[in-house]
DNA sequence: CTCTGTGAAGTCATTCACAGCG
DNA sequence: CGCTGTGAATGACTTCACAGAG
């Protein structure tokens, strides 16, 4: 345990060593190895060690991991012992959909509020949690009654600075990011963006490839994906 | 111009770029240095040259690139001169917002097509474009129909692995999916990740952060959001 | 003898810095 | 003289490989 600092990219695999855990804790299976966890879901044994190394000394020589065990520090580490509370601005189709949206609630997240600055929609109940939407201007008052900790940006473009910085002048601290844009975030601040523009033009760039430079891929089985070197960068 | 291989960080940028040189554009710039550019975006003016001088000497010493010129070489580049077809696996709430989003066709993406094995969707027609529902069945035969080269997975994590399976054996190249799993992908294919859970649990540890890591970043204002070594990865 | 934790080596990406074109 | 294109330098992340704990 070396008290570095944490790449973005270590956390990112925590969460899905976490997933893997979690498959494994419902398997029955009570310890791992991390050559065995690496093999079973196409991850580097060594990055494994070292991810965690970064934390703590959590595994035992000669046995591996307590999956049980190690699944509780994973969750502490990445602080989802605690609840959190989303607020989604932008109560269009992607808001909507992420305020119906399940996979929120199994990592401890509950979504508390949406905003939008649509007069037909304020006031109105989303899904079946009926989560409300209040006026974009409320953000700053909802985020303090509601103690919401997490911010969502389901805006066009043009509106997404605009909005953050309400969003970072309500004290939020976390933000993920669906609007197309460069964001100028202050100091103290996460933002996260998933810009499927930039997703989609990727993708249409393999598919123009005239060669076979497709063949970027070591094996023909992909380790979880690869959350290495390649691609999650922050935009 | 040199015939190394893509990373794909380079196409994810040659995006941003691209981006970029609209809102040039839009506002009757003719003409643009790396650095004008670096500067106004928050990019790295050296990045910019060497990622455009992998496809070809677009510049002109002493002056710059011209927008608009530039502007058609990455679209060509990126394949964004051909029109693309897209088949969304999953009607469900993700599923049919990303039906109704505008910010594919910008990027001459249609949507086509969607599937379910819900028997009450099969057959109905979503939102403005009245997009069809198919069985999932018949991925195959409707993607030879309707020309779809893009699909997009938006079913639980349980089912995506299944539903690559029926992608890949459609003849498709290209995959975008938002399902939190692990996928097994068949070389010559390729799928980006959008993993929101992973995203989620990120950003939960950076606010369990005790301490100001948080001041990972170099500049208070960041690039693009950083396009770069962060994040991004293929999952 | 197995498996962790970790220094060292290797790989890949970004940034610097400058020769040389226009 | 300004700016591109690019080799060289730096930096970041991953993988190797092994000492040593259990």
């Amino acid at each position: 345990m070396k008290t570095e600092k944490i790449s973005e990219l270590t956390t990112n695999r925590l969460s899905v060593y976490l997933r893997c855990l979690n498959t494994l804790a419902a398997a029955g299976i009570k310890t791992v190895s991390s050559q065995a966890l690496a093999e079973q879901f196409h991850l580097n044994s060594a990055q494994i060690r070292k991810d965690l190394a970064y934390f703590g000394e959590f595994g035992v020589r000669g046995v591996g991991y307590y999956v049980e065990d190690l699944r509780q520090h994973i969750t502490k580490i990445l602080g989802l012992d605690m609840a959190h509370r989303v607020g989604i601005v932008g109560a269009g189709n992607l808001g909507t959909a992420l305020a119906n949206y399940n996979g929120f609630m199994q990592s401890n997240f509950t979504v508390a509020a949406l905003f939008d600055n649509d007069k037909e929609k304020i006031g109105q109940r989303i899904g079946e949690a009926s989560i409300p939407v209040y006026d974009v201007k409320k953000i700053g008052r909802i985020v303090r009654e509601e103690a919401i900790d997490v911010a969502v940006i389901a805006v066009p473009a043009r509106s997404a600075q605009q909005v953050l910085n309400q969003i970072m002048s309500a004290g939020i601290k976390a933000v993920l990011n669906f609007a197309p844009a460069r964001l100028d975030v202050r100091r103290g601040v996460k933002v996260k963006t998933v810009d499927l523009t930039i997703s989609l033009e990727s993708l249409s760039y393999f598919l123009a490839e005239p060669p076979a430079t497709n063949v970027t891929r070591p094996r023909s089985t992909v380790p979880y994906e690869r959350i290495g070197r390649q691609e999650e960068r922050e935009l």
